[in-house]
DNA sequence: GTCTATACGGCGATAGAC
DNA sequence: GTCTATCGCCGTATAGAC
């Protein structure tokens, strides 16, 4: 199906570019080019610049979801964890040069205003909610589950930060070390499900 | 003296500007409206826009610094450290509006290449320097002065991105307690500056 | 030094032929 | 469904009167 394929390509496109260049800086013209789509042609797939923004967020909802799917088959949530975290590395690079795809696009949408400030958190969201739920898992109780999801998702936003500043990939290395010695040595929670 | 005032006046409005709606996203015009000042001379006071922009990172690299003056009064480097740390409660609302100002700054100017992402860096390279001193003065080695100043700035950084996103200073609130926490519990290094 | 008017380019979005 | 041509707006930067 050529419709499918052109629909795909441009939000590959729109995806790499929105994280190399962030999405005020990058034209229609641009992603229409990158995926050697004509640039009017763009509008029968996309009504407005905002619902390309829109599809590239489920897009990568979904891939994190995916790749979380891999993870579910390990037996202890402290494991899948620990799984988790450790998958960070595979972007490491790319992190550095362009920052995180998510926490760039989340912080660029809050400044504009509007709807697409939701749309973008999405990714964050989810992500939450499932190290939430392995940790309701461990036996923790809701305040502390998720008061240690925080604490991934921060830790790791927070490198990412540093080493794309100073284009130094230890940044990354160094907290994706701690947080992984830090779920190994975190003792299990106590209540079943904090209750 | 009216010349001073004016650029003065042009300076702070970019500044604010930039951290309420990010650098891409506010125009010269913008700046010129909010500092009273007519559009066509704002190119007296500033050759460019990227001119501006640097010119707004030295602003706030001397703020951080007098900020910092007042804490070098106290005699011991943790509670300096401390102190610091604590300051960041003043901030809370404003980064939870809209975001830490260098931090978007220097995602940003990352994303657009040039020079720009160095004249960013400054405040946060500034930052990072002060305090591995202190965790010097502290007796620890380097590495480890290096590490736990990164540790600081990555985890306010982090907490202040999950902030705006989902709009809950308590991520950022939660952040500063447990830092206020670690500091005070950290045993003293042992070596004389990691000799 | 100060301000107005405007040149010039780029971008989002649309019209309309095929 | 596909693509070209183009409209209209806004932004940076400059020219030049005062």
């Amino acid at each position: 199906m050529v419709q499918a394929d052109k629909r795909e390509r441009l939000i590959q496109a729109a995806d790499g570019l929105f994280h190399q260049k962030g999405f005020e800086h990058t034209s229609i013209a641009d992603v229409a080019s990158a995926a050697e789509v004509p640039l009017g042609n763009v509008y029968y797939y996309f009504k407005t610049r905002g619902d390309l923004m829109r599809t590239v967020s489920e897009h990568r909802l979904a891939s994190a979801r995916a790749r979380r799917e891999g993870l579910n088959a390990l037996p202890s949530p402290r494991d899948r964890l620990i799984a988790w975290v450790n998958s960070f590395e595979d972007s490491t690079e790319e992190c550095t040069a362009y920052g995180c795809p998510i926490g760039s696009l989340c912080l660029e949408a809050n400044k504009l205003g509007g709807p697409m400030a939701k749309d973008a958190s999405v990714v964050f969201r989810d992500s939450l909610e499932w190290m939430r739920k392995q940790f309701l898992e461990m036996g923790f109780a809701d305040r502390m589950a998720r008061e240690y999801a925080a604490r991934i998702l921060g830790g790791r936003q927070g490198s990412i930060l540093l080493a794309n500043t100073f284009k130094e990939p230890e940044y990354i290395r160094l907290e994706i070390a701690r947080l992984r010695k830090w779920l190994g040595e975190l003792p299990a929670g106590k209540g079943r499900n904090g209750k």
